[in-house]
DNA sequence: GCTTAGGGTTGG
């Protein structure tokens, strides 16, 4: 084969041939032998593949030289398997060196631009020395019966046992997992990583987890492993039957088809040798006195009972049939409801979290799932320290107990919400919640007046709350409005109405340069936009499609008609679009990644008035401030550019971008009157919806409208309005010194998966 | 750059 290989991780990334010697790209000439002459440089153009008649291929490359004088660019014609090769070999802005060439003159030079004269690459003689594509690693996996005190190494297993992520008394976060594999062989790993997220996500004893870059020590006559620089770890779920799933946050790790297999043979093989412990995952309707136990459930509220001691609320939907003590928390160090639905009181029960789990469990939020690892269920006393406690004249009440130390895997971990391990327990709970909304009984009437009812919803359907890390107490709204400006309130409010009702209009372009706001132009005046760039041109000529190159400078003059180009612009990156409607332009966001219109003016591409988007990609637009961008159409020096975004094609247009975010008006209110608060900063946040989302996809946008929804019922609906927990800023807007507004931020709506 | 932990409880 005539292409040529060189690797492209190694010393030799830019050695070129002993026999050949590289000459420079302007001295390139005919009438002359370059017998034993190469060209050096690097790929900055590159056609498409072209199939002849016979098995034959041709491709056009334009390869650039090191130095900026306008003749290092060259034309090189690449024909038969070389072409083939060489197409399929090398990629844009990589580095290759042509030699057994022959020179002819360039047809395209007086377009181009480029040197006079092209290379021809054709024949046995004929060579091209491209990189090898990046080196796909490999790694290789020691058995646990292998492994040898001083090696790193990688490692598959099963985990039998696991100590969630703690704080060490050093400067990392520690965990503990022990694995064995089918060489029937244990192993202690200790893993140290500042980062929690890059420490393993391991949900329960029997998941499958393959560790990088451990090294084998001893200790005390056995062998351990411990992490080592530029440890990664992936989990999966260990049943047979459920999806592999990797569970990382790696960005990029490598996963082949190998790796399936083994995570399937250590599945299988775990569940046919039964070398998994007993489990110690127990229903609370199960829970025995005396006992230790793992607890799987959804955290209501919090309480601090004082500095080594936090109260968990909790329920798994199943009903502990042990008597409990009955704990009244202060309200003011309660994080979440205070009360509760009769119906639901009988579900829920306290967990007192101790010592070095405190601050664990302080970061946990209302409506988080749990689990909750070495809970002690005991039978006894009435004093727990801090809270007011209601014996009811009995002695004897079950206590749980998360107590301090790692011991036994002691800890707390929040469960993705989405975890198939939740999916019974949610419908438990949800079928208990629907019976409580059919039910409603005499007293929690009572309470609407009394106090707000915790509605069910608002705890588990949707779990309303605050994501802001200061401590505050709620307030009335008639005490915000007295407060004075500038300040954060707590509030818990229902919202009686919003505007605007229509969601479409919440959507607005926002300039992060001049900070102003402007309505998305409507598709009306856009296809006018497009109309006027038409004129007169589409009667005379065809819509021209021009290329954006990725990696040029001088072939954005090259015009091609639509059919033979998209298939290469599409890998080039983009277009420019001249004479079309936005019908049309919309038709071709389908098959062009980038597509940017442009009109002609005076003999002069140039761009669309910043009306119209100045970038379509696939369904999405974005738009340019009319009053920051001085746009111009130039040719983009994207050297070594491999994926053209909205901010790469902003920045070369001197555009400044304008960014989509959703502004609402939500009237609030609670017993002491109502308050308009803005809603846009975090709205984002809020709605658990990005702006740019809602800009273009339906799904994005039906989520608003359900949470509207639920928070505000439609005229008709038998749906209750849920109380919000509310995080609320105060501010004085510039323009105005007398007025106050307020907005809402750093809360969010849970909603369920 | 080095250390951290090194499973195995019974309590507030």
């Amino acid at each position: 084969m005539p292409v040529h290989v060189l690797p492209r991780d190694g010393k030799q990334k830019n050695t070129v041939p002993t026999h050949l010697t590289v000459i420079p790209i302007p001295l390139i000439c005919i009438n002359t032998d370059f017998t034993g002459k190469a060209v050096k440089g690097n790929v900055s153009w590159k056609g498409p593949l072209v199939s002849l008649p016979e098995d034959n291929f041709v491709i056009k490359v334009v390869i650039e030289g090191k130095d900026d004088s306008p003749s290092t660019s060259i034309n090189v014609i690449l024909f038969g398997h070389l072409a083939k090769d060489f197409y399929s070999a090398a990629k844009i802005a990589d580095v290759v060196v042509a030699s057994g060439f022959t020179v002819g003159k360039s047809p395209t030079a007086h377009k181009d631009k480029l040197h006079p004269y092209n290379l021809l690459l054709k024949g046995d003689n004929a060579f091209i020395y491209a990189p090898r594509p990046a080196k796909i690693v490999k790694y290789t996996y020691t058995k646990i019966a292998d492994l040898k005190a001083g090696t790193v190494v990688n490692v598959y297993g099963v985990v039998v046992f696991f100590k969630p992520p703690y704080q060490s008394r050093g400067t990392d976060i520690c965990s503990s997992v022990n694995i064995i594999d089918q060489s029937n062989r244990k192993v202690c790993c200790t893993i140290f990583c500042a980062k929690i997220t890059a420490h393993p996500q391991i949900l329960r004893v029997g998941d499958i987890i393959r560790m990088h870059r451990l090294k084998a020590q001893s200790f005390n006559g056995t062998l351990n492993l411990i992490s080592t620089a530029g440890f990664s770890v992936v989990t999966f779920d260990g049943a047979v039957d459920r999806p592999i799933e990797p569970r990382t946050s790696c960005r990029s790790f490598v996963f082949d088809e190998d790796d399936r297999l083994t995570v399937e043979e250590l599945r299988s093989w775990a569940a046919t040798n039964s070398v998994l412990p007993p489990t110690q995952m127990v229903v609370l309707s199960e829970v025995q006195p005396n006992t230790f136990f793992d607890l799987t459930c959804q955290l209501l509220a919090k309480a601090t009972v004082d500095s080594n001691c936090v109260m968990l609320r909790v329920w798994d939907g199943t009903r502990c049939p042990h008597k409990m003590l009955n704990v009244v928390p202060d309200p003011n160090s309660t994080d979440g409801p205070t009360s509760f639905p009769d119906q639901q009181k009988d579900f829920i029960l306290n967990i007192f979290v101790y010592d070095n789990h405190v601050q664990q469990a302080e970061q946990l939020k209302p409506g988080d799932f749990l689990r909750v690892y070495n809970i002690h269920a005991s039978l006894g006393s009435d004093k727990e320290p801090g809270v007011r406690v209601d014996t009811g004249g009995e002695g004897c009440h079950l206590t749980l107990a998360l107590h301090g130390g790692t011991s036994y895997g002691k800890g707390i971990q929040v469960i993705p919400e989405t975890s198939p391990d939740l999916m019974d327990m949610k419908r438990i709970m949800n079928n208990i919640v629907d019976d409580i909304k059919d039910s409603p009984s005499d007293s929690d009437m009572l309470d609407v007046w009394v106090t707000p009812p915790e509605s069910p919803d608002c705890l588990l359907q949707f779990c309303i709350g605050r994501m802001c890390t200061h401590r505050l107490q709620s307030v009335s709204l008639a005490e915000v409005k007295q407060s004075d400006p500038g300040g954060r309130h707590h509030v818990r409010v229902q919202l009686k109405s919003y505007e605007p009702q229509l969601l479409y209009q919440s959507l607005k372009l926002h300039c992060s340069e001049c900070l102003t706001l402007q309505e998305v132009p409507d598709d009306d005046a856009v296809a006018r936009i497009f109309e006027e760039a038409l004129g007169d041109s589409r009667l005379s000529s065809p819509a021209w499609l021009i290329p954006i190159p990725i990696s040029s400078t001088h072939r954005s003059k090259m015009a091609y008609v639509f059919r033979q180009v998209a298939t290469n612009v599409r890998s080039n990156g983009g277009l420019l679009l001249r004479g079309c409607t936005l019908e049309e332009a919309c038709q071709l966001t389908t098959l062009v990644t980038n597509v940017v219109p442009v009109r002609e003016s005076e003999g002069r591409i140039a761009l669309l008035d910043l009306t119209a988007p100045f970038l379509f990609r696939g369904k999405r637009r974005f738009y340019g401030c009319k009053h920051c961008s001085n746009a111009q159409l130039v040719v983009p020096q994207w050297q070594g550019v491999h994926t053209i975004n909205e901010e790469l094609v902003a920045k070369a247009f001197g555009i400044q971008m304008l960014k989509y975010v959703l502004l609402f008006k939500l009237e609030l209110q609670d017993a002491t009157g109502t308050l308009d608060a803005l809603l846009w900063r975090d709205a984002e946040t809020f709605f658990s919806v990005s702006a740019d989302d809602a800009a273009t996809n339906q799904e994005a946008q039906d989520n608003i409208r359900q949470t509207m929804d639920f928070l505000c019922p439609q005229e008709g609906s038998k749906a209750e309005r849920p109380w919000l927990e509310v995080c609320l800023a105060t501010y004085q807007p510039d323009d105005s010194q007398n007025q106050t507004c307020y907005q809402i931020c750093d809360t969010t709506v849970h909603r369920p998966a």
